[in-house]
DNA sequence: TTTGTAGTTCACACCGACGTAAACTTATGA
DNA sequence: TCATAAGTTTACGTCGGTGTGAACTACAAA
């Protein structure tokens, strides 16, 4: 299964882990739904490793199984995005909003010994600059989260071809 | 410093480690340029460490020594945009290049088999789909590194406003 | 030349992520 | 009921990333 893992790694950059992508490729590849062992066995892992990470999978919603049983074979949730905008949110959101809060307070703390007539050692100006970049990737990181990618195989041609028009006029940008 | 942490985390995000982020942002804060004994100093960290982060971030020329001396202080070049995007281009465009690839070379395969009347154990539609994904991820990537963010204060904040004006409109899709 | 200070290099320690083996639990079916 | 197979849990090994200590080098000033 080179695929699985080739697109596995793909995956696992957007916050998850390697094995996630793995499995998550290769249920969606497949035809039919799989026992968690042919899962193992295909992808040459221990069903222990398997049994960990479809838990995991479940969890977010990015795979099901199919029947009641026990050991009900699993298939994956081809509807991916948003459980991706979902771990954005979670896990980009708060690392952007801390770093602004931040260079929020230390912002109002140099404007206050600056008044005062404190020579400052550090630049106000480029902290303001900072705190533009990250107000802007909120911004951004808002809109990413927001987005709606048809989950129709029939639309989603056409909405690829609209999204990408859209995106080369910001390059154009001056 | 907490806001060389809290920002540095946020750089480490775009596949720097996070030791580079503190320093930069350090640099990119102070008034004037700092020797690596003082950045050590004010980050709680070895001099051992800055020397070798320093050094990766000069050869990504996010950071200049200010003199020629030995032990001339350095200062951030605050021109990051470019680096960022080189830093995309070599290590994500790999991944979803083979990614891709690999989709290409199954769905042929896939393709000939089914044509000739095996059926198959995998969906070709839903590979189809993965590779219209990573096309799309492509297209993107390549709008994202080639963007030319103003360098410059005074029209930051003009662009600001008109790619975010532009990415809201990436929201109303249908 | 000597002495002190900044910077460099390298061997090692620590830690978390990832994966396995093996024992255990639960269901299926002879 | 017992045997077998699937799935789960836990304790452990390995590895890479990150950082330190200490020895070493290069330079500046006395």
């Amino acid at each position: 299964m080179h695929v699985a893992d080739a697109v596995g790694e793909f995956i696992a950059w957007w916050g998850f882990k390697a094995i996630h992508g793995r499995i998550w490729t290769l249920l969606a590849l497949s035809s039919n739904p799989r026992s968690q062992a042919e899962v193992a066995d295909l992808l040459g892992v221990s069903r222990a490793l398997v049994s960990t990470a479809t838990h995991e999978l479940h969890e977010r919603g990015l795979v099901r199984p199919v029947g009641a049983s026990r050991q009900a074979p699993w298939t994956a949730v081809m509807d991916v995005w948003p459980v991706i905008a979902d771990v954005l949110r979670d896990r980009e959101w708060i690392m952007i909003e801390r770093a602004r809060v931040t260079l929020e307070a230390a912002i109002e703390e140099a404007e206050i010994l600056e008044s005062s007539g404190v020579s400052l050692e550090f630049d106000l100006d480029r902290m303001r600059v900072l705190l533009s970049l990250t107000e802007m990737a909120q911004r951004f990181l808002r809109i990413l989260v927001a987005l709606r990618v048809p989950r129709s195989i029939a639309s989603l041609g056409d909405w690829l071809v609209k999204a990408t028009g859209l995106l080369s006029s910001l390059r154009r940008l001056r």
